[in-house]
DNA sequence: TGCATTAATTGACATTTGTCACACGTATTC
DNA sequence: GAATACGTGTGACAAATGTCAATTAATGCA
């Protein structure tokens, strides 16, 4: 989503520093996952960034009484890692599981490390990444804390429509942090 | 809190590029503030970092019912800005307050970026800062989203206990997301 | 195509948390 | 030091959301 900000910062890369940007891109592999699959299982230490071309994948962990906690959904220009796995090095909390068919590319953990650390001008991209990932975060405590249930499907079918069309209801209401039932409730007198 | 993990950052800036770290730290201005005092409000551009020196601050925001959100608090040695408001340059929708005196060092934002720009040492500094500040918030939306009322006093008690010393209940319940008189019933029954 | 599995809907009811009103004690201030 | 504002505690009640169970709709697979 976002018409592909993560096209624009590679621009920006390769306008900066082409021979950074080869290095960067030329290390990027391509895979593809099925529906179902468990691109990144919890428990296992995260060691690649992906980015995704085409399908839908969630993040998500498993709360103290088994429900499942989705933090994020993964879209066509997505780059997704656990994230907190993938900077520390230790086994991850979280999963990344394909819900749509899907096409990514992916690069290992240490050529990130490595090349932020080669050239400055992907130090830059990684630090710019961060700064919208960090505002994206900030901005999904505000709807989860602030909002009612029915606001927070209001807000999605405002601002992100996207996941009405593609997401089942069953992961999205873990998105918004309700039962099924009550979001079946919700679109029932929207 | 952290045992001061930023000065460890800024330790390792100086042994990379000691002119970096000069630079950057040279830079620096220190200011006080007494309690009640808005360091940055709401609708402004926010253009500078801080470091807290002593005492505490709170992030906050208002809800469309004009309550109170609370998205972070700030003790000694905790960097703080409005991060949003300071990445894009738009007023800002969260505003800081000094909840107990405080002195602080802040540093233009220009400097910030400039000196990123500059200098890939700081560049790396301030990923750093934001890889950490991003895992704060991963964290922070789980505990939002998964926990019972019960189950977030629980982890203050255990994991964040200076909340409970530093911070009167009705901003604690704020940041927790619950009422005042739910926190103070679990207050009483624990 | 048809069977089997999974997802979504719905109703009755339980639980958690919020709301409102008021009492009480403690700071703050003039 | 009295007056005022502010934070906290508590009770009665309301509202929002969750739980459980049953039914229907949709989807995937043989």
């Amino acid at each position: 989503m976002e018409d592909n900000i993560l096209q624009q910062k590679l621009e920006l890369l390769k306008k900066k520093n082409e021979k950074a940007y080869l290095e960067f891109t030329s290390s990027f592999e391509v895979g593809s996952s099925k529906k179902g699959e468990l691109l990144i299982p919890i428990d296992k230490i995260c060691t690649k960034l992906y980015i995704l071309k085409s399908g839908v994948a969630k993040q998500f962990r498993y709360k103290e009484d088994g429900s499942e906690y989705i933090s994020w959904f993964n879209f066509e220009g997505d780059m997704m890692t656990s994230h907190i796995s993938f900077v520390s090095q230790k086994p991850s909390i979280e999963g990344i599981k394909i819900i749509e068919d899907s096409e990514y590319t992916f690069v290992p953990r240490d050529v990130c490390y490595e090349l932020s650390e080669k050239y400055h001008a992907v130090e830059t991209f990684f630090r710019e990444i961060l700064e919208m990932y960090s505002q994206a975060a900030e901005e999904r405590l505000y709807f989860l804390q602030a909002l009612s249930a029915k606001q927070k499907y209001d807000y999605i079918l405002k601002n992100m429509p996207h996941l009405l069309q593609r997401v089942p209801q069953k992961e999205l209401s873990s998105f918004l942090g309700i039962t099924r039932e009550t979001l079946s409730r919700i679109r029932k007198h929207s």
